[in-house]
DNA sequence: CCGTCAGATTGACTTTTATCAATCGATTTG
DNA sequence: CAAATCGATTGATAAAAGTCAATCTGACGG
C-alpha cells in the first residue's frame, strides 16, 4: 500500500492509538483495490472475511427481501465498514456496493481479530467505533418509527445543511432515488414530499437545495439532538 | 448484592471471562434496587450515570419525538442495557421503564469504564455486545423497511414461535398496545392485522396464539436469517 | 354481584404512501 | 445530430396505515 494511503488510514479514529508494530502488520496483510462503479463488493449473507476501509470514491450499503430492497447507508472516505460482521465472524447482514470509482482497502478479518487481542487501544478504539454504529442506527431507527416521510425529509435537509456549513443554498450527495431509498420511500413520494415542503421555504433545482425561511423550516422539522444527533 | 444474583450476573457473557477481582470490584461499587411497574428508570437526553442490569422482571425501552412516542425494545432477564451509552459517556438515546416490579442493579458507568481499560477480557466482551446490539438494531431496520405492517406481525409470529420451542399454540409475551409500537403500528392496525393473518390459520384468543397452518404462514411471511436472526 | 375501568376491537373516514403509466428533460451514444 | 436512455416528475388510482368514536370484554374493587 502507498505511504500516503497507510498515512491516512492510521489518523482514523479506529487505527490511530494503536502501536505501530500493530499498525504495520495488519497494513502488511491489506490488499488495496480500485473498482468501478456499480460493482458489488459484498453480498448479504456471506462470510466476513475483510474489514473493508474505504480510501476513496462512495459505497452503498443495502440490504434486500423478497424482490425489494432498501439503501441502509452510505459510506464516504475514509471509513471503514462491516466492523460488526468482522468481529464478531458472522454474515454480512448488509450488501456493498461503489456508487463511483472506488479505492478499498481490504483488511483480513483474522488479522483484524488478532490484533484486537494483542493491542488493548485498538480493542478501545473498536469499542468506541462500534457504541458510535450502535448508536447511529438507534438514531435512524427513531426517525422512521417516530416521523412522517414528510418530517424526515425536512430533517434530512437540515443535516445536510448543517453539513455543508449551515449556507442557505447547497447539494444534495445523493442521487434523488438513493435518497429517496435511504428516507424510507419512493422517488415518486420524494418528488411530492419536496412540493410538499415549498411552503416551508425549500426550493429544489435538480440537486441544489435552497432554504429560503431557516425558522420557518425548523419549526415544522423540529430537529433533535438525540435523532439528529449535532452531538453524539 | 446478594451472592446468588451476582452470581448469575457473573454468568452473562459480558462478565463471564473477566478476571475475579475486577468483577468483584464491579460489583462492589453496584446497587442494587427494586423498582415497582411504570416506574421510568431512564430518560432519554440524560446523561449516562450508571450501566443497568436487570434480574428480574422486564423494562421497556421507548423513545418520543413532537408528542408521538414509541416502544424500542423490551429488556428481559438477565441482561444489561444501554451500555453503548456508558461506554461512550454519552447522553442516553431512549429512555426506559419498567413494565412489571423489576429488580435491577446499578453499575457507575465510572467504574465499568475504569474496568474497560484495565481488563481485556471484559474489553473483549464488552466489543461482542456492542457488535451482537448492532446487529440486532440492524435486522429490526431491515424488518420495518422491507416489510409491510401484516408481514412483520407475521414474522413476529413465527420468531415468537420458535422461541416457544415451536409448538403452534403460544402466548404473546407483550401487551397488545406494546406490541403494535415495537412493530411500528398503532394497536388498531394491529387487530386488523390478526384478522388479516386468519387466511394463513392464525388464530388469536387474548395473548393465546394458535397456528394452525405453519406452511401457509411461512409462505407468506417468508422469514429470513439475516432479519429475523435464528442464528447470530 | 355490580359498576368501573382499561385495553381491545370494530366501523367509518381521512391521510399517507405506494403503484402504474405517461411525460419530461438532460445526457449519452451511435 | 438524432435516437436512445435513464432519472425525475406528474397525474390518476389503489393500497396501507392512522384517526376518531363507539362498543365490547374481561379484570378488579367496592
Amino acid at each position: 500500500m502507498p505511504d500516503p494511503e497507510s498515512r491516512d488510514i492510521r489518523k482514523l479514529d479506529l487505527f490511530s492509538q494503536m502501536a505501530d508494530e500493530h499498525f504495520t502488520s495488519l497494513m502488511r496483510g491489506a490488499y488495496v483495490q480500485n473498482f468501478p462503479a456499480q460493482v458489488e463488493l459484498i453480498t448479504e449473507g456471506e462470510p466476513s472475511d475483510f474489514l473493508h476501509i474505504l480510501i476513496s470514491g462512495s459505497v452503498d450499503l443495502f440490504s434486500s427481501w423478497n424482490g425489494r430492497d432498501t439503501s441502509m447507508a452510505t459510506v464516504r472516505p475514509i471509513s471503514t465498514f462491516i466492523l460488526a460482521a468482522t468481529i464478531k465472524d458472522a454474515p454480512y447482514l448488509m450488501s456493498a456496493r461503489t456508487l463511483e470509482k472506488s479505492r478499498i482497502a481490504l483488511i483480513p478479518s483474522q488479522d483484524v481479530r488478532a490484533i484486537f487481542d494483542a493491542d488493548s487501544n485498538f480493542a478501545r478504539a473498536i469499542v468506541m467505533e462500534l457504541a458510535q454504529c450502535y448508536r447511529s442506527v438507534i438514531k435512524a431507527q427513531k426517525d422512521l418509527k417516530l416521523r412522517t416521510s414528510l418530517e424526515r425529509l425536512a430533517n434530512y435537509l437540515l443535516r445536510q445543511q448543517r453539513h455543508a456549513g449551515g449556507v442557505a443554498v447547497f447539494e444534495l450527495d445523493f442521487e434523488k432515488r438513493r435518497l429517496a431509498s435511504v428516507l424510507g420511500m419512493t422517488p415518486e413520494n420524494l418528488s411530492r414530499a419536496f412540493k410538499g415542503l415549498q411552503p416551508y421555504g425549500v426550493t429544489v433545482n435538480g440537486t441544489r437545495i435552497t432554504i429560503g425561511n431557516q425558522a420557518d423550516l425548523e419549526h415544522f422539522a423540529k430537529p433533535n439532538p438525540l435523532i439528529d444527533g449535532f452531538t453524539s
